[in-house]
Order: structure tokens, then C-alpha cells, then sequence
RNA sequence: GGGCGCGUAGCUCAGUUGGUUAGAGCGCACGGUUCACAUCCGUGAGGUCGAUGGUUCGAGUCCAUUCGCGCCCA
């Protein structure tokens, strides 16, 4: 017997060890063993991997429950199934978190030196690293942990180098001078996708651009920054704007400065914004930049890297952004310079990480040329060889393709992948090799040192999914196993990570790294808002699995999640779903609990009941139903259906209508027992990729149970553990099903009808009540399920009739219709044939309601055009509805005759 | 400026390819100590699907416009 309550707590290592120990989480068909089929088609996921020094939040909870769910449903299809677990070495997050120990410590990295500063962190790492991992594990995911890898091992560290050599020698990667976003804190470069624009209050300044030959005379010119005026190189105008257009060729005077610049015209510059007059400052703007390409104009940087002004800014020099900003626009309020300020909301360039306000500067760095890159990735899939789901998400991948910059690679950090270029200090050429040079390839000096740089954590991200598989070199598993299948991250990192993946892909590999790419949303709170630490609305994972297992967490997030769309995650709903787990449970509890019940051997061939076909075909169904949505990737949906089916139907109804069936004893008895063990089994099979722990332990047990039971030789494929059984493949439907279903239905509305009234007139539940059922076309259905309704409702077993036509009037009986049955329970103290006419005559009045309105419909041109099943879906409602009116029109009449 | 998503019961959300008086969980009301389950059982109240217009025999579901909220890109 099953103990009383699912312990999670003890379950949930135990079979994860279990299924790890017995190899489970490793693919079937091993390409690296022998008897390997290399036609049979695996399905593969590699993980996204998460920061190696993280903790486990909900946006992990989300993904680890996604890609498990998707390789357990391939696994128990029979599929050749991996998924490859790993962490990425998170260059900058790292490289702060053991800064900050450092610090703490007293000293600095800078102080204690690169060597030893990257021993620190991989000590951080060894430390820190194994916590994430272990996280993932107890949420069940059954990745195969033999093939775990780390974004700077050996391996990997190697397909870093190889794509960085191989990009190079073809060109595609490139050094020089540009102007890139710099983190004056964290004191590097970053991609243009870790800088977030955010509209921020600020404020317009107006001020006299004063001409050099004329300095009475002066354009007016509005900016945001006005400390980047000391960098100016020009001051534009709209060429076709009669205000200014005489201007264009002319010198205008720098501020305080007095350097002449010149005024151009160019389309860019909007009429109508500020003053139509736009300072022209190249090395601190994007959009000045280009057009400082397109003028050729010369190139200043007022900054540093530690955001200082330099040289360039003169009296200002050494001061820092801000406070320069202050200075310089009194220093021009005394000069007379300046026109106004005014409030202005425009964006403010923030880091990703940090927050701090990012400066566009000029600067020396690493380059992907990215166009021809692009043009590839963009072509498979607009040709359909990468699949986007949900399928918008296209559309918003093309746009960032079509329209891609050149990605900047080189970090300044020390964690991470260092370039691989030595600089000769003799010739200054430029080594860049697979193997670590002694010698200066072109002039063959010793004297060579390498970039100190590393490369984003992208760029070996990038790699990921064919990096992990054993690229660049040819193995097995990378033979086998890719191209991968499904690539399931969340939409947040499109850019970041997925377009990445398959732009280096069809470079390096040629091929396209997944088929599919499905993409979840964020994980927020139950009001749709950000989780955050300030809001204070954050929910840690962990927690609630201690609180509620691990199975209703992962449940909620899977029910709760459609594609693409951000997930509302509650303990309420979290409250629910390990109420689910207890309703399994307790299911598996009863069943379990009547095997011993059961004869041991039929005596004849099974003779359905109307319960066990009504609940044999809403099993196939659902399992039509959910292999439909496995396959649309709707799997939250298909958790819905099955939580319903299981719950509502199975739960609700079948095992109630078992316990009188089994009372029957006999066959009776065993053919419902037999098929309460089918509908759990299948039931088990369907939930587990949902909720794993709780569906194997319950199918050990029952198992067990039944190996010691009378079905023991009935039960086909039940293999040794549930996460390597078979998935229940759909069947299509069959003549018999509709028929039984609606049977049933009728059934369910006539207990339905009862309990509503036994409600209605406060009849105590435990109370049996007699009743007189009458029905001529559904007299023998009636006959033979008497059983079930005299349990379902309650009925007096020695007071139950069924009849085909009423002899008599019934005096002193209450009044039910259900349908073509008519329902008459003598409850003689409990009628008021007011209180029942008025109950019946409100019965009516709704049903011919009804029934205009379908009279109306099928007089409609609605009866020609529509399909011919739908009409007469309406014709057969209509028909039914009739039925019954006639019947309530008789027991009106009834009660007004006896009164 | 361009693009996208969302707006369905008090709350949080579902809703196949448009099919005809809209579903769930939570909450609420009423009643329940039946031998699987009070992490439960039964019954009930409560939305016409943001607004307007259109396509259609038929629209929550398609189209247009519009309002509100959110996101992405520039």
C-alpha cells in the first residue's frame, strides 16, 4: 500500500539518482559504441548555458523545464535523444564578483597581477561553479552530464581559436580604430546589444555657434551634451534650409575653445528639431560619426577612458564628464554664449550590467565583419532550414539582420579567451596562429607579445552548439549529432546568442546549427511586473521547490508558458499545481488499493460498461489531442488537457462509477480494475515529461503492484523505469467512440440534474433519495447504468425505478428534466408547487428561448451555406430541445392538475 | 520614427485551421468528517471577449481605425 502523502522530499533525489545511475539521461543509438545506426535521426538540444558562477532563477527554472520536457517526450518516443548540459564563463560578471572579493581583501587585480588573478578565478569558479549545476539537477533535468562542458575548457577554448584564426584569415576579422560604446567603470568595450536606451529627463541647450569672419553673427544650436562641444568638428545644417544654407562653407568658432570648424549641409539634419542647426561631434556620437565619414572630418576625442576630458578640451582637461559639463556651459553663460535650456526627455545609453551611462568613443578594437555573415544566416531562414517559433519572431530577426553592424569582440578583461595575436615589436606585423608562436611570422623575431585583450563570452557562445559536440574536430558525437534539433532559449537573447549561433555556424561548419529555434518569454510576477530585488517581488525557485516539490513548479511553469509570451509566475498557482500532485497521488493510492480486489482470472471476455468506454475513449482523445499540441509546440496546453482529463474526468467520474463497479465483483470487477491501471498507466506516461518525479514514483509502486497481481501478464512495455517506457502514440478514432461519449454525457447531465436539486432543496449529501427515471428512447442505457447513478447521486437503491412511459401522474414528486429523461423524485415534504412551478415555468422560458433562436438560425441563410455537419448539429440541438419543452409543458400541467 | 505583443469572469490566464448562449485556477456564496484525497467533495453566482466599423450564413478568433499597457529596434 501506497504510504499516505507523495514525499518529494526524499523521492525527488532518490530517482534522480535512479535515472542517472542507470544511464537514462544518455542517448540511446551512442555513436562512440558499437552496434551505432547513423541513420536513425537523434533529437538533440544543447542547453543555454547558464553563467557558471549563477544562481538559479525562474528564467532558469523556465528553460530547464522547456528543454527536459522536450527530450523526455523524444526519449519515451523512442528517439536517439541528447542534450548537452554546460555553463559559459561570463567574462565580465565573473571577472567583477572576484574583483570584488579582491577588494575586499585589500588589494586589486591590477595589483596582484594577471597570473594570479586568473588563479583566483578559477578558484572562484571550482568553488562557485558546481552550484548552478546542482540547481538544474533537482529540478530533474536529464541532460547527459557525461558530456557537460564549460565555454573555457580545452575543448572549447580550442573552437575559439580555430574560428578566431579561421575569420581572420578570411578576412572577416579586423583591427582599427572605431567608435565603439565604453564602460568607463567597468573600463572596456561593449557589443552595441549590452547597451540599453532608456528616455531619460534631461535638458536641451541652446547656444551661439558664432561664425569665425563675422562674430557678431551666429548660429543657434541645440544639444544634450553640451561638454562634447569641446570635441566638435562641425557644425551641419539642412542644405535646402533658407536660414542657414548661405552658412554652408563658412567657419564657425568652437565655444571658449575658438577653434574654427567648418558648416556643412547634410539631408540628416531635421528642419524642424531644436534650432535646425546640428554641432557635429564624430568621436563621441554614432550619428555623428557617419556623418564625419561622409564629410571626412577629423576625428577628436574629449574623453578618456576614464571618462576625463583630455587634451582636446583644454581649460577643461582632467575634469570629469560631468562636472566639465558644468563648467563649460557656465564658462559660456559669462562669455555670453548661451541662448536657453530647456526640459527634454531623450535617450540615455546605459550598460546592461551596471547601469552606468555608456560613452561613445573612439577607440582601437577587434571587429567581426558581420555583413557576409548575415546575408547566409538570413538565408536559411527565409528559406525554412531554421524554423522560428512563434513564427513573428522572423520578422523581428530579419529586421536585426538586414540592418546588422560590425560586432566588436575585444574586451578589456583578463577572464576570458585571450586573442590570439602577437605583435611584433621589430616589424610590428601581425601573428595569428592555431598553435602559440615563439616567432614573429613575418620577420621571424622573438620579440613578440600578445594582446592583452579576451574575447565577448558571445563569441565562444557563439560556438556552442557545435563546440560542445567535439568541433572543430570530427567526432562521433559531432557526426551524429549535428546539426542539432531545438534551440529553446527566451526571445530576450535573439541577437545576443541565437543569430550568432547561426551565423558562425554556416561559416564554420556549413551548416545551419538547429532546426528549430522556439523561444519562451520572461518570467514575471503575478501582475505581469519585473521581478526585482528593490520591488522586492522576487521569488526564489529553490524556495518553493522546498515548500512544494519540485513537480508543481515545474508544472505551473509549463502550463503557465505560451511561446513567446512572457509567464505571470504565483505561489497561488504554484498552490494549485502541487494540489495536482496530491490528486495523482491519491488516484494512484486507490487504484492501488483495489488491485487485491480483483478475481483472479475472468471468467469471459470483457463486457464494457458504458463508464469504461466513455473513459477509454476520452483516453484517446486526450492522447490524440496532446501528441496534436506536442507537435504545434503548444506544450502548455497539452499540460492543461491532461490536468483536466485527469482531474475532471478520470478522477471525478471513472473512479467513482469504479467503486460500484468493483463492488460488483467478478468480471465486472476486473475489467475495471484493468482498465483503472491503463488509463493511470497512460496518464503517467503523458504527465511525465511534465512532472517526472511524482509520475515515476507512483509507477514504480504500481508496478510493483501489478507484477503482483492478476494483470501481471497484462500489461505490455512496462520497462524498468517510466522515463525510458513508451510514449502513447495516438490512434485515429474509431466508429464506436462519439456514440459512448454522448451516452455518458446524458448520464453525467441526469446526476448533474439531481445533485443540483439535492442542492437547491438542502438535502444532506450522505442522504439516499428515491427517484423514478423515465425515458423510452434511452430506457435500456438507463437499465444498465443504474448503478452508477445511484451512486454518483445518491439515489436509494431499494426507491430507484426506470421506466419507459409514465402510467400515472406523480403526485407529490418533484419535477426533473435532463434531456429525453425525465427525472421524478418523490420528496413529498419538500414540495411547494409554487416554489416547483415557478422552477419548472423558468426552465421553459429559457429553453424557448432557445428554441426561437435556433428556429430563427436554421430559417437562416445559415442552413444553406453552412457545412452540412454544423447544420445539423443545430437541426439534432433543436430537435432535443422540443423534446424537452414538450416534457416540461407536461409536468407543469401535472402539478396544476394535482393542485 | 519603424516593428511587435497584450487588453476575455473580482484576480491570474487558456481558448485547434472563424462554426454559433465563452473555459480553468484562485477568490466568493451555500452545503458536506461516505472506507483515494479537507493539498478534498458537491452546488452556485459572476465575462459577450478594450472601443468603433467592416468581411462572412456565422468572429473572442480575419481586416481597418482607435484607446490603454508593455517590449524590441533606430
Amino acid at each position: 500500500m501506497l504510504p499516505t502523502k507523495y514525499d518529494y522530499k526524499s523521492a525527488e533525489a532518490r530517482l534522480y539518482k535512479f535515472w542517472e545511475e542507470n544511464g537514462y539521461f544518455k542517448p540511446t543509438n551512442d555513436p562512440n559504441l558499437p552496434g551505432h545506426d547513423p541513420t536513425k535521426k537523434p533529437y538533440v538540444i544543447s542547453i543555454p548555458p547558464p553563467n557558471v558562477t549563477g544562481v538559479l532563477h525562474l528564467g532558469h527554472v523556465l528553460f530547464v523545464t522547456l528543454e527536459d520536457l522536450m527530450i523526455r517526450h523524444q526519449r519515451m518516443k523512442g528517439v536517439p535523444s541528447l542534450w548537452v548540459p554546460g555553463t559559459d564563463h561570463a567574462g565580465i560578471a565573473t571577472q567583477l564578483q572576484v574583483e570584488m572579493k579582491l577588494k575586499n581583501e585589500g588589494t586589486s587585480r591590477e595589483e596582484v597581477g594577471r597570473n594570479s588573478f586568473l588563479e583566483e578565478t578559477w578558484a572562484w569558479k571550482e568553488e562557485h561553479g558546481g552550484r548552478i549545476v546542482e540547481q538544474i539537477r533537482r529540478l530533474g533535468a536529464s541532460c547527459d552530464w557525461s558530456r557537460e562542458r564549460f565555454t573555457l575548457d580545452n575543448g572549447l577554448s580550442r573552437a575559439v581559436r580555430e574560428a578566431f584564426v579561421h575569420l581572420y584569415e578570411k578576412g572577416l576579422i579586423y583591427r582599427g580604430p572605431r567608435l565603439i560604446n565604453w564602460s568607463p567603470t567597468l573600463q572596456t568595450a561593449v557589443s552595441d546589444l549590452e547597451v540599453e536606451h532608456a528616455e531619460e529627463q534631461g535638458k536641451l541647450y541652446y547656444f551661439k555657434y558664432q561664425l569665425a569672419d563675422d562674430p557678431e553673427n551666429f548660429i543657434p544650436v541645440a544639444t544634450t551634451r553640451p561638454e562634447t562641444i569641446l570635441a566638435d568638428t562641425a557644425v551641419a545644417v539642412h542644405p535646402a534650409d533658407d536660414r542657414y544654407k548661405d552658412y554652408i562653407g563658412k567657419m564657425v568658432l568652437v565655444p571658449i575653445l575658438g577653434r574654427e570648424i567648418p558648416v556643412i549641409g547634410d539631408e540628416y539634419v531635421s528642419v524642424e528639431f531644436g534650432t535646425g542647426a546640428l554641432k557635429i561631434t564624430p568621436g563621441h556620437d554614432p550619428n555623428d560619426y557617419e556623418i564625419g565619414l561622409r564629410h571626412n572630418l577629423e576625428l577628436l576625442s574629449m574623453l578618456d577612458k576614464k571618462a576625463c576630458v583630455t587634451e582636446i578640451g583644454g581649460p577643461y582637461q582632467g575634469q570629469d564628464r560631468f562636472e566639465a559639463r558644468k563648467n563649460l556651459w557656465q564658462d559660456m553663460k559669462d562669455a555670453g554664449l548661451v541662448i536657453k535650456e530647456e526640459d527634454y526627455l531623450h535617450q540615455v545609453p546605459r550598460a546592461q550590467r551596471g547601469g552606468e551611462i555608456i560613452e561613445p568613443m573612439i577607440s582601437t578594437q577587434w571587429f567581426v565583419e558581420i555583413k557576409p555573415l548575415a546575408e547566409k544566416a538570413l538565408k536559411v531562414v527565409r528559406e525554412g532550414d531554421v524554423e522560428i517559433i512563434p513564427e513573428r519572431f522572423k520578422k523581428v530577426y530579419y529586421n536585426w539582420m538586414e540592418n546588422i553592424h560590425d560586432w566588436c569582440i575585444s574586451r578589456q578583461l583578463w577572464w576570458g579567451h585571450r586573442i590570439p595575436v602577437w605583435y611584433c615589436d621589430e616589424c610590428g606585423e601581425l601573428t595569428v596562429t592555431r598553435q602559440d608562436p615563439t616567432a614573429c611570422q613575418a620577420c621571424g623575431s622573438n620579440n613578440i607579445h600578445q594582446d592583452p585583450d579576451v574575447l565577448d563570452t558571445w563569441f565562444s557562445s557563439a560556438l556552442w552548439p557545435f563546440s560542445t559536440l567535439g568541433w572543430p574536430d570530427e567526432t562521433p558525437d559531432l557526426n551524429y549529432f549535428f546539426p542539432t534539433t531545438m534551440m529553446e532559449t527566451g526571445h530576450d537573447i535573439l541577437f545576443f546568442w541565437v543569430a550568432r549561433m547561426i551565423m558562425f555556424s554556416l561559416e564554420l561548419t556549413g551548416k545551419a546549427p538547429f532546426e528549430i529555434v522556439y523561444l519562451h518569454g520572461l518570467v514575471m510576477d503575478e501582475h505581469g511586473q519585473k521581478m526585482s530585488k528593490s520591488k522586492g517581488n522576487v521569488i526564489d525557485p529553490i524556495d518553493v521547490m522546498n515548500d512544494m516539490g519540485t513537480d508543481a513548479v515545474r508544472f505551473t511553469m509549463l502550463v503557465g508558458s505560451t511561446p513567446g509570451l512572457n509567464t505571470n509566475l504565483s505561489l497561488p498557482k504554484v498552490e494549485a499545481n502541487r494540489n495536482f500532485a496530491n490528486k495523482i497521488w491519491n488516484a494512484g493510492r486507490f487504484v492501488l488499493g483495489n488491485l487485491e480486489n480483483a478475481p483472479l482470472v475472468p471468467q469471459a471476455g470483457p463486457n464494457w460498461t458504458l463508464a469504461d468506454s466513455w473513459i477509454w475513449a476520452r483516453m484517446q482523445k486526450l492522447i490524440r489531442d496532446v501528441d496534436r499540441l506536442f507537435n504545434n509546440h503548444q506544450y502548455g496546453e497539452a499540460g492543461r488537457y491532461i490536468y483536466d482529463f485527469f482531474w475532471g474526468e478520470y478522477a471525478d467520474w471513472y473512479l467513482e462509477i469504479s467503486k460500484s463497479q468493483i463492488a460488483e465483483g467478478g468480471d465486472r470487477a476486473f475489467y475495471t480494475i484493468e482498465t483503472l491501471i491503463k488509463v493511470l498507466d497512460l496518464c503517467m506516461r503523458l504527465l511525465h515529461p511534465f512532472t517526472p518525479y511524482i509520475t515515476e514514483e507512483l509507477w514504480q509502486h504500481l508496478k510493483d503492484a501489478v507484477q503482483e497481481s492478476p494483470f501481471k501478464d497484462r500489461m505490455p512495455d512496462w520497462q524498468e523505469a517510466l522515463m525510458i517506457s513508451s510514449w502513447p502514440e495516438p490512434r485515429p478514432e474509431e466508429d464506436w467512440e462519439n456514440e459512448k461519449v454522448a451516452d455518458f454525457e446524458l448520464i453525467q447531465e441526469i446526476v448533474r440534474t439531481i445533485r443540483n436539486l439535492r442542492a437547491e432543496k438542502n438535502i444532506k449529501p450522505g442522504k439516499l433519495i428515491p427517484a423514478n427515471l423515465v425515458s423510452s428512447s434511452y430506457h435500456d442505457i438507463l437499465e444498465r447504468e443504474i448503478g452508477s447513478l445511484i451512486t454518483l447521486a445518491q439515489l436509494d437503491p431499494e426507491a430507484t425505478t426506470v421506466k419507459k412511459e409514465l402510467k400515472e401522474k406523480n403526485q407529490g414528486q418533484i419535477a426533473l428534466v435532463a434531456g429525453p429523461v425525465e427525472i421524478y423524485l418523490p420528496l413529498s415534504g419538500l414540495i411547494d408547487p409554487a416554489v416547483e412551478e415557478e422552477r419548472l415555468t423558468s426552465e421553459l422560458k429559457e429553453l424557448e428561448g432557445q428554441i426561437k433562436r435556433l428556429e430563427g438560425l436554421l430559417s437562416s441563410p445559415f442552413a444553406e451555406k453552412a457545412p452540412k455537419a454544423v447544420v445539423k448539429k443545430e437541426k439534432d440541438k433543436l430537435v432535443g430541445y422540443l423534446e424537452t419543452v414538450k416534457t416540461l409543458q407536461e409536468q407543469i400541467k401535472n402539478l396544476k392538475d394535482l393542485s
